[in-house]
DNA sequence: CGATGGTTTGAGATATATCAAACCTCGTGG
DNA sequence: CCACGAGGTTTGATATATCTCAAACCATCG
């Protein structure tokens, strides 16, 4: 019995492409590891030395200048998979922002499996398109918005990732709640602003009664539609 | 005889995954056709219907807002793949920049015959893989470099693309001319600026002596190492 | 209870956008 | 051949969104 007949993702990852004894080959070859906030899987600019899936948790993909900027290429949650197959080096560093669990193969390993397993390569490449897709979507974020549609644009982004939120009708209206997985400076580098730009646009959506702030890190979203409309 | 045998990108293409026979059959399902400048062959929003491979010329994917700002989220060359196989929709318009010649396939088909040619689909997953990073590293200067940066960044990667530009040295030192296939407004957005500040940076490389534009369309690099250092 | 790290708020500086006019370049037609 | 017109581009003056710097604020934890 592999770790893998237990894995919770296992019909939504990449791994749904393969039978009972091809899972068991491949659970020969990765292993689990855990990951704490703050927990680099994989950095900038080294030898892709390894891929992985992701069983829990969510975590960042992101990119900086020498001189310090940062910017976040892309979050990615469970089942999502992660690092540079069949390449060089991996453009971007991999860190959890949660607590996480991960399920690592090393690079060289994955390769030659994926190589002979077809379908595997093909989930793959279907998740990669997707990735490119989105990954283009959030171009026109960051070339063409403003602060204020940044902002919104996020919040309906996590309210559709973080779906176990809870969606609650609270007198005869749609209310979502949820726990950000970022802090508002990781909130700044995935949107390309500053924190104090993130924090008044927080703010502001608040004084105009659309989302509401319990704590730092938990936001009910109070009018979807109206959040919709400033998210451009 | 198929059009594929005097094809100039046959190597450099995913084609170059199959074998003759196999290429004979591709063959029967793609069609060539040629596109004018400002001709577009796939539409954002709309189903995706085809793909092609590019042989000639070069291609803009772009997306826009509903008030109409526009954001170019992708640059294609000859041996690219473009448009969304395996998938509902395309999520951003496909125009020539230049005159350009493409591979035309219907996506039912393309799907269809990928699907059972998994050395094809491999050539697919590394080339969207490659631009998943491409983009993702478009994703920094979006979102964190100065409208100094994002323009030398530009020529720094269009001096590598169109590496037809000659490349001579003039007494003793090495520069780089070659011949923009954007107008100002198409460079303004694929860095998400304005084409006024586009127009001033170009005025100021120029004035410090970095690169010099001997027509609207034509750029020699004079200084490579210093508009390096400007791309930050 | 005070220290600490993250967050919010405020006041001012600045890069880029906006609006407007002048300027080329190139093709057209007189 | 030259004048004209049109589109794209450059330049200028001003506005403004966002950044920067700085201080106050607030939860959390020892």
């Amino acid at each position: 019995m592999s770790a893998c007949d237990t894995c919770v993702i296992r019909n939504r990852a990449i791994c749904a492409a393969l039978n009972k004894d091809e899972i068991a080959v491949l659970s020969t070859i990765g292993r689990r590891r855990v990951l704490v906030p703050g927990e680099s899987l994989i950095w900038e600019g080294e030898d892709s030395v390894l891929v992985a899936n992701v069983i829990e948790g969510v975590l960042k993909l992101s990119t900086g200048t020498e001189d310090g900027r940062e910017q976040i290429v892309g979050v990615v949650y469970p089942s999502d998979f992660i690092g540079r197959p069949f390449g060089a080096t991996t453009s971007h560093g991999v860190t959890a922002l949660t607590d996480a669990k991960v399920c690592v193969f090393s690079r060289r390993d994955f390769d030659a499996f994926a190589r002979e397993h077809p379908a595997l390569e093909h989930k793959l490449l279907q998740r990669t398109l997707g990735e490119l897709d989105r990954t283009r979507r959030w171009m026109l974020l960051l070339g063409r918005k403003s602060a204020g549609e940044r902002v919104a644009s996020f919040l309906v982004e996590m309210s559709e990732r973080l779906a176990n939120g809870r969606c609650d009708t609270i007198d005869g209206h749609l209310e979502m709640r949820f726990t950000l997985p970022f802090s508002r400076q990781q909130i700044a580098d995935v949107l390309g602003l500053t924190i104090e730009t993130v924090s008044r646009q927080f703010t502001r959506l608040k004084n105009e009664r659309i989302i509401d702030l319990p704590s730092r890190r938990e936001v009910i979203i109070v009018d979807i539609p109206g959040l919709e409309a400033e998210a451009g």
